[in-house]
DNA sequence: CCATTTGTTCCGTCAGACGGAATTCTTTTC
DNA sequence: GAAAAGAATTCCGTCTGACGGAACAAATGG
């Protein structure tokens, strides 16, 4: 274990959550690092180009973490086979999108594609939500061999009532698809996705405004989502 | 220069912009590197989230340097002022509409939203294409007073007649927007945002089959974009 | 203008990164 | 199925270069 190398990635990610740049103060007591540590180990990365310096002084993570990434990002075969399901269920929906991936006991937003009126609550790509509270991680977990098992973990650790989400989760397993609604006001419903028998880790959702999934439009919004998760995960059974 | 976090980085590199996971021997190779020192700092890299290793033993990025990426790109001011003018673009023009930075000589495509039938020849979000082969490459040049010493590093680079490409940008500094059309059918038009009097640094562009983009249409989408352009430097220019 | 905080540089010490070689594991070949 | 070839992993002696306390410089602010 370099031992400089998990440092570095420390202070990269300090860096990058931060809303703002940083001073080196700052830096060394969010890290745990001697000032001077920090201080080598940023002009390392500034000289890397993972970093940049302000004229204040101030650090900041620069563009080239998110641009490896992306690329990374974009060969996953899963988001590229996903594309066109999210389009099309976007075209006949009119309401958000999103492609989610089980991660953990977490689920992270791969993909999404807003409509034109945004709801409030929007996940950001590449963010992590607890699987047991959006709809596609409800979906999936409900779909997966070892899904008991991270529900519990994960129900723990949000002190949610771990009886009631596995009710939940059952009738969700029977219906084929799950529903969520933990930010007020805003709706949505989850479909699991996985290649053939293989476990379920991917999951397509649609959110909206409540009142925008209820009733007629809501069953029109399950039976395009059902669809979709079946054709996509045939789509990832082949080779 | 913290040489054991150089060489995390670039091993990162070169496993994220793989198409498929790497043999030890193989990323010893392209990395230069010994491949005992290739295995202990790749063994840091995954004890750290940042590598996985496949069960047959080969290497690969996960998804974790885009998260935080992710993270970092979504707090970008200019991508946060953007999402509503690519919004708004979209749904007036229909077409696909991308927000571009200008990084060195390159365009980098921050965001983009694309048309439900979309063009051949995407570029994707975090891909880098040379500024002067793009329409709002162009256009972002033809507005910045080290836009002549960028172009012409630049042009020579790509083998281009800096004499004929001085003139274009002249012609779009006078027009106010800016062609492209590198790849075969796919015609793009592209304008520069810039806060208030500060050299330009961003780019919204429109593209779409050639066809598509002629007569009075062409004409329509340059009209928005330019308002689009000249609203969204305002927004900049506010605190 | 002094006090204080913050960023940067220096340098002696020594942990730990380094890489060649040995070992174990896997795959290929006959 | 044994042997050979190739790959991954582990070992270990060497010595580099990371470490952090302290000194220094620059900025901040009262």
């Amino acid at each position: 274990m370099d031992r400089a190398v998990s440092r570095a990635f420390c202070l990269l990610e300090v860096l990058a959550s931060a809303s703002e740049p940083l001073r080196l103060t700052e830096i060394a007591e969010l890290s745990g690092l001697q000032k001077s540590t920090a201080h080598r180990i940023l002009a390392t990365l500034v000289e890397l180009g993972y970093a940049r310096q302000e004229a204040s002084g101030r650090y900041a993570a620069t563009l080239r973490a998110w641009e490896f990434g992306a690329r990374s990002a974009a060969q996953l075969p899963i988001k590229r086979i996903a594309a066109g399901f999210l389009h099309g269920l976007h075209r006949t929906i009119g309401e958000t999108v999103s492609l989610t991936l089980l991660s953990g006991t977490d689920v992270l937003y791969l993909d999404k594609i807003i409509a034109p009126r945004p709801v409030r609550f929007r996940t950001r790509v590449g963010s992590r939500v607890p699987a047991v509270l959006t709809a596609s991680g409800k979906a999936i977990l409900s779909q997966r061999p070892d899904g008991p098992d991270l529900v519990r973990r994960s129900a723990e650790q949000q002190g949610l009532d771990i009886a009631a989400v596995e009710a939940e989760l059952d009738e969700a397993r029977r219906r084929g698809y799950a529903l969520s609604g933990y930010s007020p006001g805003v709706s949505s419903i989850g479909v699991a996705v996985g290649a053939g028998g293989a476990a379920a880790e991917a999951g397509l959702s649609v959110s909206a405004p409540s009142e925008r999934l209820a009733g007629e439009s809501r069953d029109r919004v399950i039976e395009a989502l059902l669809e979709a998760g079946a054709r996509m995960s045939e789509a990832l059974a082949r080779p």
